[in-house]
DNA sequence: GACCCTCAATGGTCTAACCATTGAAGGTAG
DNA sequence: CTACCTTCAATGGTTAGACCATTGAGGGTC
């Protein structure tokens, strides 16, 4: 398994082979790509986690520590540490005790999320494609949610739709039921992975789509609209009807991106 | 915007209240989470991507400048550019020149396989969530190489299914084949975002995969089968038939999965 | 014109120190 | 004995300053 050093972006290879030594007997030669210091730490400790030696849970040394064992500065160790606490998978936290220390999480759809706004962002992904994608992972959880969601996550969803029938709710907490309601559907369908997708797509949209709610002109009835298609998706889903209720969710969506006039190049 | 700076993980909060200053007359007071400096360099990078002030290509401040731009070290520079690294974001390189200095790129396929394989390695993604999810995306994308794939896209994936067709081929070399041409299925589909998910997860597993192969006892007859498989994707997205196209997808990697001894929990 | 040397700019790394936060250990008043 | 408080050690957060390694541009030499 010690091919995967070379997986942290940069190519592997031995350190420490700048000064040309003279005596070569050997003919081959293969032109060495330096490691990073702080990518050696990454993969080790990348290492321990596809090994299964680290588990979610479990505590890093303290960075002191773990320096002195690789043989790295602490400064090295910190930007490792970074790097994976981007990806969700560590969490770093200051003073003693059992909540102290680094230590082994799973947080993928946050990262996900903050991952997928700056690309989106970039225009790495057009919006067109965010909205297609959106539309088929929330059709499959649509369709698992009405065949194997439970009674409480029904009664979330239906509790959701109540919550934002109420008359006096703004455009910002409207924003964040919705993204709930969407979150929870993306739950109630049980595929983990489907689910932090999804959520991480709603999640990076979260802010643009205040911002077009805020320049609805039209917004009570627009929001109707929106509730209505709440309700119908609830409902299919409580009534067990996957077909029916994959696309109510697909006609939600596309209703609501047009409506907020993004438009949408290819229809799959 | 600058709602943004709270969203790096932690709560943003104005900074430097540690000294309790004497004569408050306000009555109001929101407990203030501690923004880490690092995180304030993360946010306000985030920001000039959100703005569209730094666009791919875009070359960033030299770490010294930057730090001192902040009013900040360079240590938590460096931090917040791992950060941003990690996530695709941006790359880094030595020496002075075009190609030097630290740039914005896009890079998120790279950075979502690293990420999926990590999350998969912890078992917060079960075995049977990454099947149902590829399934989903494959059969999407086989469906929009069927429909809208280029002759160049066609063209490649029936190259790709002569070389695994060479007698030659060694169980590596036709995992890493194999990769390629479900990758080159979602490129042949044209939904970036789609076809980059569907390649982290392909080559997440890349090497679980290989793994396996390695304890194939029967390797000649389920290579067939795969070449069997490969071919009628090819032949159903040439003939642009979409049905054929994602049932080919999906029944290939139901059985490669099934042979290879995973097993699925759900299938919807 | 071709080659080579020098140098400046930049990221990479290390050391060493100090700050800030947290909770446990132990002491003290009631 | 209990409740509160003080102290302290462990840990991540941050800084400053120095030096190394890599890269390419500019200028000099043959």
């Amino acid at each position: 398994m010690s091919a995967h050093i070379n997986e942290t972006g940069e190519l592997a290879g031995p350190t420490g082979e700048t000064a040309g030594g003279a005596g070569e007997t050997a003919a081959t030669w293969r032109p060495v790509r330096r490691q990073r210091a702080y990518q050696q730490v990454v993969a080790q400790i990348e290492e321990q986690i596809l090994h299964g030696t680290l588990v979610v849970g479990d505590r890093l040394p303290a960075e002191r520590d773990l320096a002195a064992m690789l043989g790295v500065s602490r400064a090295a160790v910190r930007e490792a540490i970074r790097t994976l606490q981007a990806q969700g998978v560590l969490h770093a936290a200051v003073g003693v005790g059992p909540d102290g220390g680094t230590t082994v999480c799973a947080m993928p759809s946050q990262a996900l999320s903050r991952m997928l706004r700056l690309h989106v962002a970039l225009s790495n992904f057009p919006m067109g494609d965010v909205i297609e994608a959106r539309v088929m992972l929330e059709r499959w959880s649509a369709r698992l949610a009405a065949r194997s969601g439970s009674e409480q996550h029904l009664a979330r969803l239906a509790g959701l739709v109540e919550a934002m029938d109420a008359v006096d709710v703004d455009r910002a907490e409207f924003n964040d039921l919705d993204t709930e309601f969407h979150v929870a559907i993306a739950e109630a369908g049980g595929n983990r992975l489907v689910g932090d997708m999804t959520t991480a797509i709603r999640e990076s949209m979260r802010l643009p789509i205040l911002d077009s709610f805020h320049e609805m002109p039209d917004w009570d009835s627009f929001v109707d609209d929106l509730r209505a298609g709440h309700r119908l998706i609830a409902q299919t889903i409580g009534a067990r009807d996957e077909g029916a209720a994959a696309d109510a969710v697909e006609s939600h969506i596309r209703f609501a991106y047009s409506a907020l006039g993004w438009r949408r190049p290819r229809e799959p």
